[in-house]
Parts: structure tokens; C-alpha cells; sequence
DNA sequence: CTGAAAGCGCTTACAG
DNA sequence: CTGAAAGCGCTTACAG
């Protein structure tokens, strides 16, 4: 099927291509009777705008860039899914790419995002990202950018976020506050920001109750796994008997520790309570079912959405824009795992 | 930054733009030394070509389309994970769209892609698809289409599935070998392909097997949704007291059953086998584990992308393309729920 | 080996 | 209210 342009709409109607692009886009200054009769044979022809043209006239893609680490990860799918829902109705499409947890590859997608030229990036850092000069590129390029959830406090743009230093806190308190005395930590790598802060709310919170902070019971995930769940359970386990409680950074690794818990027939709550974070449907199946912190992934899309757009949006009429800060709230979930 | 153009490579080196776009798009007919300068600039200067004009000259956009039903989901998130991480290593981005199973979504969303001009098209369709109108168009328009999943019988383009019946069938002849006499099957909603063919591939297994065909044994849903299999399996269990296997539509749904004869002390196999659909991760997690059948989502997504590439690279040199359809192996993976 | 010119299909400042 | 013309930034057939 060959595309229709203006040029054949204006000879069928014996008018110019300016005209009829005129009328299509909304000009005032066309003629009721031009437009109508415009628009019927638009209707009618099935013309559809080639947006190649477009873009490279208005320099606008309409298409906005996603970067998240993995899409297979209940917390992130949400994410997406706000996104380009949200996006779709605003007009935007969305190209989604993974990192993978590289830094190498998510460099290289960047570039990739700059040359198509997209209006927009939001993305969430690699575990692995510790140079940034890819994110400053991008702000040099002059493309709105919108970091969410992994963040960097080093690039000034805007964010959305939770306050994992508070929600690590919380979980730490609710396991005090369901009786433990000794409690471990299974946190997350090194590097992201927001497994730090994590481990310093939880450390926070057992300082705050004056429980002992006994750096042999923080254990370091790699992957964030639901094996490294499993196998530090296990640590725990033969290591630290006494441990009655763990806070484990993330749903999945929690549920490997009660995998394993469960395998060898130690009791939970009783013998030994379980938080996770992220509130994955699968912690709601499980039993016991995992206490948890609710990590509002939607929400978060959304509102990351939101502000980039805004800022599309001042930029193109060449508006000041003040990079703003969402961040969202947390609370505690609490299931069987740590009460009954 | 003000973006570099070929028109300042050229002045800078005092040769044409034409010399310059030859240069980088590897023309033979120019010099190594004109070749290496341009390079060295190119390189120099950061130059990314503007692909808003490129698409225009080329009529590509290096852009491919994807529909499914919804992201958060297991299996599909698996396919989009392939997808995508091939896609980008053939230099192709994709643009995702979710249906949320609705027919009406998914035609906008056609037109969509359509009017952004993607190279090709890979989707699964909605559960309430019925009209195909929007599916032909997309082949009236010359771009190349791959169904996966959810396909249509009645629409001739390339395809990969797997064999939803025979694996129907494994799964309740999995369930008669382990002892099961008197099987229920929670399906999924009347329309879909495959969720006919999996009922039909439990039909035969009873036929085949000896075992009397009972409508009423047949439940149906209409979200595939936990909850779903959760009532079903109440329903099952308050109604026909001697069903003693439950061949699930998906693993979600299946779950729900597992959770229902947990609550209220069914034991699970010995009183009652259930076998989902999907291999979900969760199914790992829940206890007791999940028998099911592998749908090897990965693999999907992969060869859906692979025979689209193939359409768009035969299109591109006019050559003859033959629509293949590629049906993917699935095997019944035994669990806990079938035996122990 | 090099380059002038046409053209992809639009939008928009400007003239009438 | 209408339209001729320029131009977005490339690629490519063609001439030399």
C-alpha cells in the first residue's frame, strides 16, 4: 500500500500543500469551507502525517527513552507499565531498554537513546554504575532526564524515590517491635544508593532501641537473588542461632531465607521473624506469607512520567525549569512471617 | 549542545557533504586519506548522525513495535526481555505497548505503530480479540508482522507458539499416570487459541485415557487471575468432593488453588493433584511446589524477533518471503503437587 | 575519487 | 484566507 502524502491530498483538491497542512494542524487562518473539505478527504484517503517528516521539521521524536536494569522483576514490570501507559496517553511512545546491571551497556544505551533523538530519558541506575558521565552527556545534550529509584545524589536532575533510609528503618522497628532481640541484615550490594540507605535505617533503628549493631551479621548480596536468600539463611543459621530476626533487602531474597527456614523446619515467626521489601505479589502466596515494605512501583512510574514531561514541556517554549524531588511514602506490610 | 551536522564536517575539511555522508556510510569511491580525516573529525566532534533525517531518506526507522496483553506478568516479561536484548543487538529499538486485553486498545495501538512507521510489528494478541481488521491493515501496509502466543488461525503472516494442545494434553495424562481418576479443569476465557486448545488437549487425555468426559468439571475463567483459581478450587471442593486433580490454565491460577486447599487443610497431592501451566518462578517458591509445563517464553520472544528480522531484511531487497511458523517444545515439569 | 543537485515529506515565516 | 519558497539533515543517482 502506498502512503498517502499532502502533496497528492492538495492536487485532488486543487489547492497547496501549505493549505492543506494548515488545516490539518489547526491554523486559524483557513477557511471553514477549505478545512472541511480537507478533512474528508483525509478521513477518507486514510492520511496518516509521515512522522519521519514531522520529526525532522519540529525536531521532536514524540518518543521517550526508558532504562531500567532488568524488565523480569515484579517491582520494575510495574514501573514499566505505569510508564507507558501513562506515556501513550500523553502522546509518547517509549523504547525500553536494559542494563542488565552494566555500567558498559547502559553507557552504550544512552548513546543509542541521544542519536534517535528521543524528548526524553528516564531511567534507573545500574547496582554496578559508579561512573557518570553518561548521565551528564545527556544533560549536555540538552534531553530531559528523570532519575527513579536508583538514583545518583551526584546528578542534578529531577527524581523520584522512597525514602529507603526511613522504610529500612521501619522494617528494622517492626521486627523490635514483634519481639526480636537479635536481628540480621541481608542488604544489598555495595554501591547503590539505595541499598546504603537501607542497611543505615536498619542500623539507625538498632541503635535508636539499643540493640547491639554486630557487623557479622550484615551479609552482602551480589545478585539480590532468591538463592543468596537461601544460602545466607543458612549462614545464619549454623553461624548465628540466636539470630530471631532478619531483614532481608528485597521480597526475593527473603523469600529464599524462608525456603530455607521452612526446609529445615525452623519455625517463623516463632523462632525466627522475616521482613522483605518491595511487597512482591509472590510474598502474598507464600507461607508463611512475607511481612514486607510496600514500595509503590506504579506510583513511582508515574510520577517520574509526570515530571519529565513537564520538563519537555517547559523547554520547548524555552521555560525555566526547577528539577524537583518526588519522594514517595512507604509503610509496613505486615503478614505471617512476622506475626500470627 | 547544538548537535553536529554533516554540513560542518564537510566545511571544516573544505569537501562536500556528499564526500563526508559517503565516508561514513563506508561508499568505496572514496579516498583513505578524505575517509580517515572525516573519521577522525566524526570522531572528534562526537558527530551522531540525525536519524529524524536518515528515517526520511532511508524510509526505516530501525524501530520495531510490540503488543502484549500486559508486562507484568511472568511469561511476558520474559518474551519483552528477549525481545528487547535481541533487538538491540541487531540495532533495532523496540516500542512497547499494552493492550490490557482490550480489543479497542490494541487497534489504536496499531495505528499507532503504524503512523510512527516501525519496520515491523511482533505481537500477542488481546484475550477479547475478536475483528482482525487492524491486524490485516498492518499487512496491507507492507510491514512485516509476526504473531506469538496468542495468534489467530485466520491471519497469514508468520507465527510462533507452541503446541498448546499436545501440552494440554501431557499435563492431564501427567495427572492420570499419577493416580488421578476424576479431573477438573480450571480454564482459560472462551476466545483465546490457545486456551481452547489446552481444554481440547485435556479432553482427549480423559478420551484416551478412559476416563469419562464431565462438563461440569469444566470451570472457566475470566482473568486468569489467582483469585480465580482460589474460588474455583472452593467450588471444586464444596461440590464435587471426589475431583482428585485440577489441571490449571496457567500457574497464577493454579496457585489459587493451592492456596484455597492449604487454608483449609486438603492435602496436596495425596487428596488432590494440581498441575499449572507457564513454569512461572513462583511456582518454585510456593509450598508445595507447583508442577506445570514449561512455556519457554525466552525462546518465544527470540525466534518471533528473528523470523521478523528476516521479513523486514527480504522486504528491503524485494525478494521473496515465505511466512514460516515455528512451534516451540514444552515438557511437563514435575513438582510437589503431583507427587512426592 | 569528488561534488552539485534532487528529493524524502513535512512546517512555517512571509508576502500578497 | 491562500500559497510560493525555504529548509530540517540526510542519501544517492549521476556527471565529471
Amino acid at each position: 500500500m502506498k502512503e498517502v502524502t499532502l502533496k497528492e491530498i492538495a492536487i485532488e483538491l486543487g489547492i497547496s500543500i501549505t493549505t492543506v497542512s494548515k488545516a490539518l494542524n489547526n491554523y486559524s487562518d483557513v477557511s471553514p469551507k477549505t478545512k472541511a473539505a480537507v478533512l474528508k478527504l483525509v478521513e477518507q484517503l486514510n492520511y496518516k502525517p509521515n512522522s519521519f517528516a514531522v520529526n525532522l521539521r519540529t525536531k521532536e521524536s514524540k518518543t521517550i527513552g526508558l532504562i531500567i536494569p532488568e524488565i523480569v522483576h515484579h517491582f520494575f514490570s510495574n514501573i514499566v507499565n505505569a510508564i507507558i501507559e501513562k506515556a501513550e496517553k500523553k502522546g509518547y511512545l517509549v523504547i525500553i531498554l536494559q542494563s542488565n546491571e552494566s555500567e558498559k551497556l547502559e553507557k552504550k544505551q544512552i548513546d543509542l537513546l541521544i542519536s534517535k533523538r528521543v524528548d526524553g530519558i528516564l531511567m534507573s541506575l545500574s547496582n554496578n554504575t559508579k561512573n557518570l558521565d553518561h548521565l551528564r552527556k545527556v544533560i549536555d545534550h540538552n534531553i530531559p532526564l528523570v532519575l527513579f529509584d536508583k538514583i545518583s545524589k551526584l546528578i542534578d536532575c529531577s527524581k523520584v524515590i522512597i525514602n529507603d533510609r526511613s522504610a529500612g528503618y521501619d522494617a528494622t522497628e517492626h521486627l523490635i517491635k514483634s519481639g526480636c532481640k537479635k536481628i540480621a541484615h541481608i542488604r544489598g550490594p555495595l554501591n547503590p544508593q539505595n541499598s546504603i540507605d537501607r542497611f543505615l535505617g536498619y542500623k539507625k533503628a538498632l541503635t535508636d532501641y539499643n540493640l547491639p549493631f554486630n557487623n557479622s551479621l550484615i551479609f552482602t548480596c551480589e545478585k539480590v537473588s532468591f538463592e543468596e536468600g537461601y544460602n545466607f539463611a543458612k549462614k545464619i543459621y549454623t553461624e548465628h542461632k540466636d539470630v530471631d530476626g532478619i531483614f532481608a533487602i528485597t521480597d526475593l531474597v527473603g523469600i529464599g531465607a524462608v525456603a530455607y527456614f521452612n526446609e529445615v523446619g525452623i519455625k517463623i515467626p516463632q523462632q525466627i521473624a522475616i521482613i522483605g521489601f518491595s511487597n512482591w505479589f509472590m510474598s502474598t502466596v507464600i507461607s508463611p506469607s512475607l511481612s514486607t515494605i510496600d514500595q509503590p512501583g506504579f506510583e513511582m512510574g508515574k510520577n517520574a512520567l509526570k515530571l519529565l514531561l513537564k520538563e519537555i514541556k517547559a523547554q520547548k517554549k524555552e521555560r525555566e525549569f526547577k528539577y524537583k524531588t518526588i519522594v514517595l511514602p512507604t509503610h509496613v506490610i505486615k503478614r505471617n512471617s512476622t506475626s500470627n
